[in-house]
DNA sequence: CGCTAATTTGATCAGACTCAAGTGAAGTGG
DNA sequence: CCACTTCACTTGAGTCTGATCAAATTAGCG
């Protein structure tokens, strides 16, 4: 009977693996938390730095936050920008291998680790979360590998602004949330490589830039060309 | 009483999380497996492909197992080469993102997906695996993208055949299982360059080349600090 | 309105790629 | 057992994409 009932509950929690990731929708509504403690950030605050004891599993409210590696001389590499409703800082050691930034202004909610597991008996939700987090996080990072080691510049860009559109937006126009430095360092670039990729892409009329944060999708079909 | 015992079952499983991943040993032993199916195969054939359905998920017992995506033209990334005792497949979606393929001569067991729940039960320590295969996958994928988007062919290189050593050897020495290509698939570089850094190295005295692939370090501080 | 930071643009440079040829090792068949 | 084929790897020469260095514009912001 307890063999019974244990084995139903490690069968979905251990078998994430079995249920289908539904997609993030964009502008889906992320209400306040039952559980956790929420913070705010303000522009390019550090939520935690490479090599913190990863004390928390952090969820972004509202605003952007990146994660990132530093290589000893400086150079950065942001492994991804984790938007309303991702979750972030999950480890499976006990320290974080990512410094965690904020990208503007944004609000977090904090989950203390030793908590977790009670927690998720009372918000079944988050347990869920978690998993599913991991998950994306997964899905992400192997496609950002195709992206990183084998697409040029301008594949690079259409890839990435086929991405922030999809989770942020309905239509074609797009509010980059990050500088060009961000986007740099994301797609392995540098941030002249980038500024002038957004150029030959507005020349080509592919896309419009009414101000630098600003973009118009106004050809998708030549972005997914591209996006290969 | 119920409730304690369900929230002790998942806990553990939906948090893994917070267990200490342990590091996979060199030439630990990968008995032969209580529950799935054993399978062989020869070199370079395929075990499944991009957009297969995802009916299962598999562990290597010998040899080497490369996962890759590709792009329309032909381009591929090697995301991960598989040793023995490492999962490979996982999916959160019904199908393959990736396709898997011998590198050399190997042997997989597969488990059916939908029979991991059930098996998980008669054997703990697959249940373990499985969970602590996902984490292994991303911090892998992760540290990954740093060297793809910001380190030098050089530094891809050392970082490289660090990772393969600490892999598969306890000394120095070093059998490469797979091919140029292969690594430069991996790395985000061409099998010239590959080459190239390869030679360099030896004459630098950081390695030996005995044979193509075979290498011997002979000055793992030099790697280290090229692996930045 | 002036100051500062972010972005764009231009000119030059370099690391990695491409194309091409050469070397070497492994295997095949006579 | 040896000549021949094949395939993997190495090396070389030239090119090109994206980096670097530098300057000009533009956008925010107090």
């Amino acid at each position: 009977m307890h063999t019974a009932l244990l084995t139903q509950a490690t069968s979905s929690a251990l078998f994430p693996l079995a249920l289908n990731v539904p997609p993030l929708r964009p502008h889906a509504d992320h209400a306040a938390p039952t559980v956790g403690s929420v913070r705010s950030f303000a522009k390019d605050e550090e939520i935690f730095a490479e090599g913190d004891r990863a004390a928390f599993v952090y969820k972004v409210l509202s605003g952007v936050v990146r994660t990132s590696k530093l290589l000893s001389d400086g150079r950065r590499q942001i492994d991804a920008f984790h938007l309303a409703g991702d979750i972030f800082g999950i480890e499976a050691g006990d320290e974080h291998r990512f410094c965690a930034e904020s990208v503007g202004d944004c609000v977090i909610v904090a989950y203390r680790r030793c908590h977790l597991a009670s927690l998720a008996g009372k918000d079944a939700q988050l347990a869920q979360d978690m998993t599913v987090g991991m998950m994306r996080s997964l899905v992400r990072a192997q496609n950002h590998l195709l992206l990183l080691g084998r697409k040029s510049a301008l594949e690079k860009i259409a890839t990435f602004l086929l991405d922030i559109a999809e989770r942020t937006t309905d239509d074609d126009a797009l509010d980059l949330p990050m500088s060009r430095t961000d986007i740099a360092d994301h797609l392995g670039l540098t941030i002249e490589t980038v500024s002038r990729s957004f150029t030959q892409l507005e020349r080509q009329g592919i896309i419009e830039l009414p101000s630098a944060r600003h973009v118009v999708l106004t050809n998708r079909a030549a972005l997914e060309r591209l996006n290969a």
